[in-house]
DNA sequence: AGCACGCCGACT
DNA sequence: GTCGGCGTGCTC
């Protein structure tokens, strides 16, 4: 510290507001005890007392000169970090957040930071199992701690608090941490291996020309191995990753050969986590080459980024655009920049990531919500060091700490699990990522075969700019789709079980060919509700208003929202009859039919049930890949990038439910859907053929999947959303009221309705019941709000929001009712 | 959101 | 006489 320092911050006092991560309007004031005074910044973590016996982890918001007025402020206990953990840039993003959909700075702060960052008193330490640790180099406390956790297994930060008589605990947690002794609050979740195989590998010191031709002549009395290693470099050519097999093709060279070339150190053994599934390109290579759509549309992005900050790319499925996303963000990379490359979470497999990896090496860092929370919290620092170059992340990836960002990819941009639905901020990624952009003066690029309308809008009004790729790569080409009415093959008899005679004939003659098939029906479960067949009784849950659904893997009735279970009913507790009938189907109930129909087929199954766990899903997908079955039935899940190159068959069990949804978007959804689901068949060189069963085959959304006409969708859609007032013409908010006693509900949402009329008239809708009126016992009650886009300013709109809440909640007779608020709840 | 402080029923 | 029900109001 320099002695001028010292002297002009002697007898300075300095106060810091706080935010911390909870769900609390304000930030609070504390005061900084004089020696730390050197230490506090912005954007570090400050250790706070919070009423009588609360510690907290909170974010210092501000630096304050003036001591508050109106009361004394407490004492931080401590400084965390040497370095802040977010800076500028990230409470920039923040107070947008909590602005634009209001919510509180500590709600947006629990989302923002990995759980290892928010230590909180009740915050779960256990020892971690490193190896090679030597306890004596700790300080007394650190080893106090350290042998607590060999009697006690698990301890609470407050346990510790406790043990050491001190209430500054966090310091030394932190150094523990960061040594690898301790992990906090890591969750156990189960440790799938994902399957190794291994790839072959030029030695160095044939790197070069040079070293080859010298490699080859002193292999010039052993022709079989000059053979393999020519054929190796012939294969280097296109493909990144070479196995012992693909020598053995091309060459007919034995395993001895290669065997020996090895043993020589002419080749390296890398042993590789395989890759098992792919995004949107067919073959990444490290260097591969544009084709001539490519390269037109890259060059108009990039025109495009010259004047615009968002450039919407359309691009059919299987068109390229993954090559397209990593040369921009290589050439963001050069330029000095870092990228952030968003996906919805269920594409970001290990398929995709290894891809990455493969391009990116170590400067890429992979952020999703599966990690647990030490491995989040890794990448977080990874960022702020600016070891990470780039990141691809799902949704919550919006937060890392990024200081120099360049380009923000969102991939598959219409996705609606970009969302966040609960708890707040209900935020959009992909809206979040182009205020991001904004703060970092970056350039947002969005991809998607079938964008949302909101996007496709935007673009078309040439807010964003607009490239498209139109053409499927290489070979491949855009699926045949057969539409069947299923109440026609029935009259014909020609339904079995839930399968039309094409159908079932189009699976056997694929099975018979090798090949593999795909069924889509969204539904999970066996049957989606039971009814009694004599009084119509439905079996209910009874925390919720919804019906409850039976699973034959578990032999139970499950609630999907409440998570409620209860054995499976025999006789109708209404009217005593024991004729209970199942209705509907989901995926399990398609397996067994498809079961008894087919015995010789495999079956597997992709769904919420079937891919519990961190690599759930992984599994899955990697045993369809490797062919240890033939027919993969699943929900929307099968529709999420997966390339399988065997696959020529896809059916869509039942189109009615999706087109049917009660919904503004339900068209938009149901033909991103289906054309998504469409888009995994044929791929590479196969055709593909996709057969849709549906009660209503003339209506138009599947005449537009079928023609493949997302424009024509496009403009009838635009014309509904108009002439309904939604979205993008007008702005939706909406509020949900909760109470346990249904009346509560009811009253108190009728008065919050007219609390808000009194100032926005005939833009508030309701109250009324939600299509789900009852959850986990609360009664819901909606008011929507629609606001139109012009002349009107969306911020005092929610400004008179706010007001009518204050109001709200000083009425005595609404104590207990719970509001949320959802902005864009779409 | 916690969590203590505070004013009315069933127990040692 | 106390233990404890959860209503309401605060946390710098």
């Amino acid at each position: 510290m320099s002695e001028a320092s010292l002297f002009h911050h002697d007898r300075e006092t300095l106060f810091v507001e706080v935010i911390l991560p909870l769900y609390i309007a304000k930030t609070y004031t504390y005061r900084v005890p004089a020696e730390w005074n050197e230490q506090i910044a912005v954007g570090k973590r400050v250790i706070i007392q919070f009423g009588r016996n609360k510690i907290y982890a909170a974010i210092v918001y501000r630096m304050v000169k003036e001591a508050p007025l109106q009361y004394e402020a407490k004492y931080i206990l401590n400084v965390i970090d040497d370095d802040p953990v977010v800076d500028a840039h990230q409470l920039a993003l923040w107070e947008w957040l909590s602005a634009y959909y209001m919510c509180y700075l500590g709600e947006v702060m629990q989302a923002a930071l990995p759980a290892a960052l928010k230590m909180a008193s009740e915050t779960k330490i256990v020892a971690s199992e490193q190896e090679g640790l030597d306890r004596n180099f700790l300080s007394d406390k650190g080893y106090m701690v350290m042998e607590a956790l060999d009697v006690a297994g698990e301890l609470t930060v407050n346990d510790i608090v406790k043990l050491l008589g001190q209430k500054s605990v966090f310091p030394l947690l932190k150094s523990l941490f960061d040594h690898g002794y301790i992990l906090i609050s890591e969750e156990i979740k189960d440790r799938f291996k994902p399957k190794r195989k291994s790839f072959l590998r030029l030695s160095k010191e044939f790197g070069d020309g040079e070293g080859i031709r010298g490699l080859l002549d002193s292999l010039n009395r052993a022709p079989k191995q000059q053979d393999a290693v020519l054929a190796f470099l012939q294969l280097r050519k296109t493909k990144a990753e070479i196995m012992r097999q693909d020598i053995m093709e091309l060459t007919a060279v034995g395993a001895g050969i290669i065997g020996s070339l090895i043993e020589k150190g002419v080749f390296e053994v890398d042993e590789k986590v395989v890759s098992r599934f792919a995004g949107e390109d067919l073959a990444i290579t490290t260097n591969f080459v544009f084709n001539a759509q490519q390269q037109r549309a890259f060059d108009e992005i990039k025109g495009f980024f010259e004047e615009r900050d968002v450039v919407l790319l359309h691009g059919v499925t299987a068109s390229g655009k993954t090559q397209l996303y990593i040369r921009l963000i290589e050439e963001a990379i050069a330029a000095g920049k870092n990228a952030l490359y968003l996906l919805p979470e269920i594409a970001l497999t290990t398929q995709i990531t290894d891809r990455l990896k493969l391009h990116f090496g170590d400067k890429l860092g992979v952020y999703h919500s599966k990690f647990n929370d030490n491995e989040r919290a890794e990448v977080w620092h990874k960022v702020l060091k600016g070891e990470f170059k780039v990141v691809v992340g799902a949704r919550s990836s919006v937060f890392l700490p990024f200081n120099n960002l360049g380009l923000i990819v969102v991939d598959e941009e219409h996705e609606s699990s970009y969302k966040q639905y609960d708890p707040a901020p209900r935020y959009h990624a992909r809206d979040t990522a182009i205020y991001l952009g904004h703060v970092h003066q970056a350039k947002v690029l969005l991809g998607s075969a079938t964008p949302s309308i909101e996007s496709y809008y935007n673009a078309k009004a040439g807010k964003y700019g607009f490239v498209e790729l139109k053409e499927r790569f290489g070979e491949a080409k855009l699926p045949e789709i057969q539409v069947i009415n299923i109440a026609e093959e029935g009259r014909k008899d020609q339904m079995f079980s839930y399968f039309s005679g094409a159908l079932l004939q189009g699976i056997t003659d694929a099975l018979e060919r090798k090949e593999q098939v795909i069924l889509f029906q969204n539904r999970r479960g066996h049957t989606p509700f039971v009814q009694c067949s004599t009084c119509g009784w439905v079996a209910k849950c009874v925390n919720c208003d919804v019906s409850l659904t039976y699973h034959k893997s578990s032999n139970h009735l499950h609630c999907h929202y409440c998570g409620h279970m209860e054995p499976p009913i025999q006789v109708c507790p209404a009217c005593g009859m024991p004729h209970i009938e199942s209705k509907g189907f989901g995926t399990e109930r398609v397996e067994e039919e498809l079961e008894l129909l087919l015995p010789a087929a495999r079956i597997g199954r992709l769904d919420l049930d079937s891919t519990k766990g961190k690599y759930g899903f992984d599994k899955v997908i990697t045993a369809f890949d490797d062919h240890e079955f033939d027919v993969l039935i699943g929900t929307q899940m099968v529709a999420k990038g997966l390339d399988f190159g065997r696959v020529s068959l896809i059916g869509i069990i039942n189109a009615d439910a999706m087109i049917n949804f009660p919904d503004f978007r339900a068209y938009e959804r149901a033909f991103s859907l289906f054309s998504q689901v469409a888009g995994r068949a044929g791929r590479r060189e196969k055709e593909g053929r996709v057969i849709v069963q549906t009660h209503t085959p003339n209506h138009r959304v599947l005449e537009q999947v079928i023609e493949h006409n997302y424009e024509g969708m496009f403009m009838t859609e635009v014309k509904e959303r108009k002439n309904y007032q939604y979205p993008p013409f007008y702005r939706l908010i909406k509020m949900d009221i909760r109470h346990t006693d249904m009346q509560y509900a009811h009253d108190g949402a009728s008065r919050l309705a007219s609390l808000l009329r009194a100032n926005l008239g005939s833009r508030v809708l309701g109250p009324e019941p939600p299509l789900i009126s009852r959850v986990r016992n609360h009664f819901i009650q909606t008011i929507t709000l629609k606001i139109e886009r012009n002349n009107v300013s969306i911020a005092k709109v929610k400004e008179f929001i706010r007001q009518a809440i204050v109001q709200f909640e000083i009425d005595k007779s609404n104590k207990g009712i719970r509001i949320s608020i959802d902005v864009d709840p779409y």
